[in-house]
DNA sequence: TGAGAGGGTTGATCTGGCTCAAGGGCGCGG
DNA sequence: CCGCGCCCTTGAGCCAGATCAACCCTCTCA
């Protein structure tokens, strides 16, 4: 449920979008303030994220209104908020560069991890229901969103159906997403998780270029426990069982997988 | 996460809508088909359930425009699916009366529970992403929704802005429930996830004009279990301690809640 | 270049919830 | 009214993953 199948409809990408000059990790030292407005904007229609992002399926006239719409980029450095809980919600965000997790937490302080989000991917649209973001999400390295303010967005898609849809199919994914966690969460075993996590990230790296066998985990052991439910501990015994056993080479947060059949096995083996 | 505040802003109801004729129960015997689309259309501008479904905040003239696109209601009877994963996703669905599950299936035949629907709650949303339904809708007894065709909401919701953005509310709203859910799955114990689902259903049903401390579970411990992540024989001890602790009263489906506060400190306790 | 901190690994032990098993209650159909 | 099936409860034992603890690695910054 998590790994190739409804969650991530990016897989059928049809451009491979160059990946964005490799540049996960990219630094700009040079920025001054942790959340700063580049004056510079980006069109969506020159953009290489266009088909993994909110404007799939646009023709060109439409993607010139896109342009007109989304403001400018915004920097946030590795372990600054892009929004908090309770923040007043003006627009959603679409990763640019970089990436991120958002995580919810309850009243007596528990944290649960509740996503993480790479290049074309929305951000906010917790937001909507009450008009305050409903969760927080943190950059797990410096990273780049283009600001989609809200108002805006839902008036031009009064206008163009298309991105009407889209947007629609955006929301409807993340809930079809979470409904697979649920599952993740609510009936799989450590190792189970673990795995699908592992597939799940790969194959929307690879819809953007990476490659689908080799990755660098942008979270901590902690990060990963907390979105699947399992203690730190765990999750770095289970990567040391999955060394053992031949399906990863672990070293810290670089991660090959060299049995990738052997995980998709794991994941949808009746409980044994 | 789960009960009282965020994911059901239904609570904020100003019109106390009356219990659909107490008849969550009710039969319709004479019903010959499973799934039968009744002849007759319910108009939202007179439905009792308008202030929780999707015709909240919208005017009167706006009321009769959305009279026209909701189609027929269709009846099923419990244990009936209104969808299941994989059909064409045609329309939304508001439960008028009744009591739904949803479930989703991973490859190995593993179930899970995603949600419990009650009246003025949107059935379908999971197809918008790919045109199929990603989950099975059951009814839980035998019940009746509004079938709301998906193509003409969005028309409509082109045209006015109040519409499409209860609507966007509403999905927003889905994704923040399951965020909550995630919570509860990831890193809640047994005692903290059964009283905070029974909170969070009392919370709903009061919205429908019902008491806050009674209620009859519509579903068995096994389905609950699913939902929470629990063995049934979990959620059945789970009961038979609150039940000692002076917590609930519990006569098999019937429960009565005789320490509301009891229930709400052992959620946001800490780790005890 | 050395000290400290944050992150990661691994071992030993504990325990909450699962599994397996037996029995009871209730509703429905004959 | 009886019998059957489904649901629920309860007990006994077990185990996956949590907890507690020690140690290591790799940055970063002085």
């Amino acid at each position: 449920m998590l790994n190739q199948s409804a969650p991530m409809s990016e897989v059928t990408v049809t451009e491979p979008a160059t990946p964005p000059s490799a540049s996960l990790g990219e630094r700009r030292a040079s920025m001054p303030s942790a959340m700063k407005l580049d004056s510079f904007k980006v069109a969506c229609s020159s953009c290489n994220l266009r088909e993994l992002c909110l404007p799939v399926g646009l023709s060109q006239p439409q993607l010139v209104h896109l342009d007109s719409l989304v403001g400018a980029r915004k920097s946030i450095k590795r372990g600054d908020a892009l929004f908090h809980t309770g923040d007043p919600f003006k627009s959603v965000y679409a990763v640019r560069t970089g990436f991120f997790k958002t995580r919810i937490s309850s009243e007596d302080g528990r944290d649960q991890v509740t996503g993480f989000q790479m290049a074309g991917e929305l951000l906010g649209l917790d937001g909507i229901s009450t008009d305050r973001h409903a969760c927080d999400a943190i950059a797990l390295e410096d990273s780049q969103v283009c600001v989609i303010p809200y108002g805006q967005l839902e008036d031009l898609s009064r206008e163009f159906s298309d991105l009407q849809h889209q947007f629609h199919k955006i929301m409807s994914r993340e809930i079809v997403r979470d409904h697979g966690v649920m599952l993740l969460l609510g009936s799989m075993r450590a190792e189970e998780r673990l795995a699908a996590f592992l597939l799940n990230l790969t194959q929307r790296l690879h819809a953007r270029g990476f490659s689908a066998s080799a990755l660098v985990l942008r979270m901590t052991r902690e990060e990963i426990g907390s979105y699947l439910g399992l203690k730190l501990e765990t999750v770095s015994r289970t990567f040391s069982k999955f060394q053992d056993e031949g399906l990863l080479e672990v070293k810290q947060r670089d991660i090959r997988i060299t049995d990738e059949a052997g995980l998709r096995a794991l994941v949808n083996s009746v409980r044994c």
